[in-house]
DNA sequence: TCTGGGGTCCTAGGACCC
DNA sequence: TCTGGGGTCCTAGGACCC
């Protein structure tokens, strides 16, 4: 096949992606190190493997795939519920450790970030790829863990590339180089492209990264719209996506998903369950100190096919029982008899700081304020003595369905730094309130 | 691969207004 | 109460990501 290099007219940046190896596993290993070697898989808690060590991917495990299956295929396997207190402290030691080198730095997930290396050869004196090695051994020496990273000239690049060597491994692609990398990269190893547009760009013959970015650009563009132009010119070397140092910036919209194991066509049951996700999405949307001004209401069938109604709240609220009477009337607009349903979501959206919110001169202040201070008062309770201890009358028929489970973690925790935090749980029987 | 949970962004089309 | 053209806002739904 014919190929030249892609010939490029801006400044090419020198764009990093650093994606830590397995990471839930790697971080449980590195806290309880007898752990290492052995298959590890994290995910007890929702019957799901949610990541694998790399000594259960050696033995074919992946991610997404039911634990009875892989436990009865492998009965050596190491089953943790996930802890994300201690994934995310990891994940920030590991962003610090990345920021040592630029401030540029995006925190993409929990276990990706992006980094601008754009001209910081002549600070460290050393090439981009020797200022990768430092930053992996870095992360490898002080958290024992592994890293891959991939450097090139956009961000999609620098994705792929960390993905060609894993574990631990480091891939530089030169712009010179990118039209052969791409011939090795198939489409749907492409961030951006999913099934359907992978399955489309193959029924016009193509196969390969460099099949796409070799066409026309007007032609990706028409055919993908918005998100095709700009692929096609990420994986041609131009950095059209900007690294994002800020904040990761306030969510746009907070859903809670309760899938129940047996579907069911009890109405009350799942409007029980439904309320549950409302009271689960408002404490989190109370934790980020905002308010919501809509909810959505979906309820997702036994053929896992969904439906759903939005409606705006009167006014933005923090206060759970302010949003339970809209959830409860489209509930009963989604729900149909005699369906039998196996999930529930409640989506909060339009959501907007807490402090923002102006009383309305005509609103029932007294009301207000009191449903606000319950509100708070279920927090306090709630956030010092586990979730869900204290929640809403409506929720009491799900005590009759609860299941009781305790988690089985290994106790110790990992230590803290200097100016850490960690928060505790303490175990109580749960209570109601009616309001 | 029979499928968990939490997100973001884009686009088409309708409602409504001049 | 016949009708062009354009703008904005909103919603539904698709597609994708980790």
């Amino acid at each position: 096949m014919p190929s030249a290099p892609f010939m490029l007219e801006s400044f090419p940046r020198a764009i990093l992606h650093l994606d830590g190896d397995a990471f839930f596993a790697s971080v449980e290993q590195a806290v309880h190190p007898e752990l290492k070697g052995r298959p590890v898989v994290t995910g007890k808690e929702r019957g799901i493997i949610a990541c694998a060590s790399l000594e259960a991917k050696a033995l074919g495990i992946r991610r997404g795939v039911p634990l009875f299956a892989a436990r009865r295929r492998h009965p050596e396997l190491v089953v943790l519920p996930s802890d994300y207190e201690t994934y995310s402290l990891y994940s920030r030691r590991m962003f610090a450790i990345m920021r040592r080198y630029t401030p540029s730095v995006e925190e993409y997930s929990i276990d990706e970030g992006f980094a601008d290396l754009s001209g910081l050869r002549r600070v460290f004196h050393a090439s981009y790829q020797a200022i990768a090695r430092r930053m992996q051994a870095d992360i490898q020496k002080e958290l024992d863990i592994t890293a891959a990273v991939g450097l090139s000239l956009s961000k999609s690049l620098a994705k792929l590339a960390s993905k060609f060597r894993k574990p631990a491994g480091l891939t530089a692609v030169r712009g010179r180089h990118i039209h052969l990398f791409l011939q090795h990269i198939p489409l749907e190893k492409v961030w951006g492209f999913g099934h359907n547009t992978v399955h489309l760009l193959t029924r016009y013959g193509l196969k390969t990264a460099y099949d796409f970015a070799e066409r026309p650009a007007i032609w990706a563009q028409r055919l993908l719209g918005k998100i095709g132009g700009e692929l096609w010119r990420e994986l041609r070397g131009e950095a059209v996506y900007p690294i994002c140092p800020e904040e990761k910036s306030a969510p746009a919209s907070i859903s809670k998903c309760k899938t129940f194991t047996a579907p069911s066509a009890n109405r009350e049951f799942i409007a029980a369950m439904l309320i549950r996700n409302l009271e689960s999405a408002f404490i989190k949307l109370r934790r980020h100190r905002l308010r919501a001004r809509a909810i959505a209401v979906i309820l997702r069938e036994r053929d896992f096919s969904e439906t759903g109604l939005e409606a705006a709240l009167s006014r933005a609220t923090a206060a759970t029982h302010e949003a339970v009477p809209l959830a409860k009337a489209l509930f009963a607009r989604v729900f149909q008899d005699g369906k039998e349903y196996r999930a529930t979501t409640i989506i909060l959206g339009k959501l907007e700081p807490d402090e923002l919110a102006q009383p309305d001169l005509f609103e029932d202040r007294l009301r207000i304020d009191k449903l606000a201070q319950v509100s708070q008062a279920v927090d306090a309770v709630n956030e010092r003595f586990g979730k869900h201890t204290l929640s809403l009358g409506s929720c009491l028929f799900l005590e009759r369905h609860r299941q009781t489970e305790r988690d089985e973690r290994p106790v110790r925790k990992a230590a803290l730094l200097p100016g850490e935090t960690r928060r505790r749980r303490l175990a109580i029987p749960r209570l109601f309130i009616k309001v």
